[in-house]
RNA sequence: GGCGGCAUGGCCAAGUGGUAAGGCAGAGGAUUGCAAAUCCUUUACCCCCAGUUCGAAUCUGGGUGCCGCCUCCA
């Protein structure tokens, strides 16, 4: 069995094999640094981290590079309106950028690329690309001849003539009156007064936007990579281009596959910037009653990457409550594992067989995240149900060792998917040395409430009940009138 | 206008030829003084029409609706 990806470019699965056995370069576009992500940066990173740690769990040596983009008319707009310069605004979204991915839990990519740190490449490429007779240069602009890379359209599957040029109503009419043709794109442009600017044999200006990612990826990873991927709205023209610029250049495929996350859409449409309508990462996760940062990784995962995903309040909290099962089942071994006598640093336990085989049948399948989220169900429900057992009984009914199993195997196929529970341990040291209250006052307020029902003075015993629920502390009510509780 | 995608229970969402995973919500029951938690049970003519097939949510053709892209985009 091996791994089946969609592929753009085919727009059919295909069975993956790496160029190299076993290695694996994948290239992600990253973003323009001039705002905070927002719910679709979320989405388009969760799923290529969650790729990558799936490729990289079934044994392949993955090489992952993503750029920033860095210079770009929006962060000098931005900087402008900051009276900032274009290089701090980049750096301070940078860094926000970071910072929302690292609470995601979004590993970090092997290499970081910068447009501006790519500028010799960007100039060598764009020399080749003129050389070679693609490109021309125009009042200190240069341009890519797109009629005369012949494969142009194959990545999205359209046809030069069959297009509207400006049908969307950005088209730059200065640019428009100096391009020999509607669909050709900057690749280097003159810089205007009191813009950044880099020195060129076209004088001096600034790379298009495009031209970074094919310069990059020969730097970084070669003229050929295996995986090439970014949001479905960057196969026309961003990819496109960034495939005619490398191909006419080296003559090799770019990327054997092109995989395309669907949009995060908002009441239908689509989530951007430019319509306004969008939630920042850390407006949702910072929000008083806002979700944990897995929940937003629940929230993605239970969808296939492909199609469209609708960001509503409902759809969140049904991804909070889930992830509370999930989260329940994560820490069972920190919870019970003790008492149980397990040894929780064994880790030559074999894992359940038929749960790792049904999530990697998924996953084969083009990253099926939600069938393999539906295996980590399996797995928390049991181990929510052993927990109950437990607390009410005082023992569970399955046996010690297919507990650890099934708690190990929850944890491992969680993690592949990115899903961590909190340290526990940890959130249970900090309430107990922010919360006041000890043990032995809860004993006692406890066995104060059992009076009271005894009695039936159920006012009194709710009333104690609903104190204790408000510090965190749960009262669980077992036959014959024991009370236990816990925080 | 061109290209592409999607339509599955109250909401979300897998399933791509053998008669419908999972999550959230709901209902009934167990338990409880009432709760909470948990357990058990339970809710689908798979957008419409025609065709292929022993058999279709799944394939083919035709509709209808929605979405994305056509040089800001993840």
């Amino acid at each position: 069995m091996s791994v089946v990806i969609y592929n753009t470019l085919s727009r059919q699965k295909e069975t993956f094999e790496p160029l190299s056995p076993n290695q694996v370069k994948m290239y992600c576009c990253g973003v323009t640094v001039y705002d905070y992500c927002h719910l679709g940066h979320a989405r388009s990173y969760i799923v290529w981290d969650t790729v990558r740690r799936y490729l990289t769990w079934r044994g392949y040596n993955v090489r992952y590079v993503q750029n920033f983009t860095d210079i770009d008319d929006k962060i000098l707009t931005r900087a402008r309106k900051e009276k900032s310069s274009m290089e701090a605004v980049a750096k301070k979204y940078t860094a926000a950028y970071l910072e929302d991915m690292a609470r995601l839990n979004v590993l970090e990519a092997d290499e970081y690329t910068y447009a501006t740190h790519t500028i010799d490449g960007i100039k060598r490429l764009i020399h080749e690309l003129e050389q070679k007779g693609y490109a021309y240069p125009a009042e200190g602009d240069v341009y890519y001849s797109v009629r005369k890379f012949e494969g142009y359209g194959k990545l999205s599957g359209r046809k030069l003539e069959d297009m509207r040029a400006g049908e969307s109503g950005r088209t730059e009419t200065q640019q428009t009156q100096i391009k020999q043709d509607p669909f050709d794109f900057a690749l280097w442009k003159s810089a205007k007064l009191d813009e950044p600017a880099w020195e060129s044999p076209w004088g001096p200006g600034r790379p298009g936007w495009h031209i970074e990612c094919s310069a990059m990826v020969r730097d970084r990873l070669g003229d050929t990579i295996d995986i090439h991927m970014g949001g479905a709205d960057l196969q026309f023209p961003h990819h496109e281009n960034e495939i005619a610029q490398s191909e006419a250049v080296t003559g090799a495929p770019l990327s054997t596959y092109w995989m395309h996350n669907g949009m995060v859409n908002v009441e239908g449409t689509k989530m951007s910037k430019s319509l306004g309508n969008f939630t920042t990462i850390r407006n949702l996760l910072d929000a008083p009653d806002g979700p944990n940062p897995m929940a937003i990784r629940m929230f993605v995962m239970q969808s296939q990457y492909r199609m469209p995903l609708d960001f509503t309040e409902s759809a969140i909290a049904a991804a909070k409550k889930g992830w509370a099962t999930l989260n329940d089942g994560l820490n069972f071994g920190q919870q019970y594992g003790k008492n149980l006598g397990w040894k929780l640093n064994e880790t030559d336990l074999e894992l359940e067989a038929a749960a790792v085989q049904q999530f990697q049948a998924s996953m084969d399948d083009d990253f099926n995240t939600p069938g393999a989220v539906a295996v980590l169900f399996g797995l928390a429900k049991e181990l929510q149900r052993q927990s109950n057992l437990i607390v009410h009984q005082g023992s569970p009914d399955a046996d010690l060792w297919t507990l650890q199993q099934h708690w190990r195997t929850l944890v491992q196929l969680a993690g592949v998917l990115g899903l961590e529970a909190q340290n526990q341990e940890e959130s249970a040291t900090d309430s107990d040395s922010t919360n006041g209250i000890s043990d032995a006052e809860i004993e006692k307020l406890v066995e104060a409430r059992s009076l009271a029902k005894q009695s039936k003075n159920y006012a009194e015993s709710d009333r104690i009940r609903d104190d204790l629920k408000a510090q965190g502390i749960t009262l669980i009510d077992k036959p014959g009138g024991v009370t236990v509780w816990h925080r």
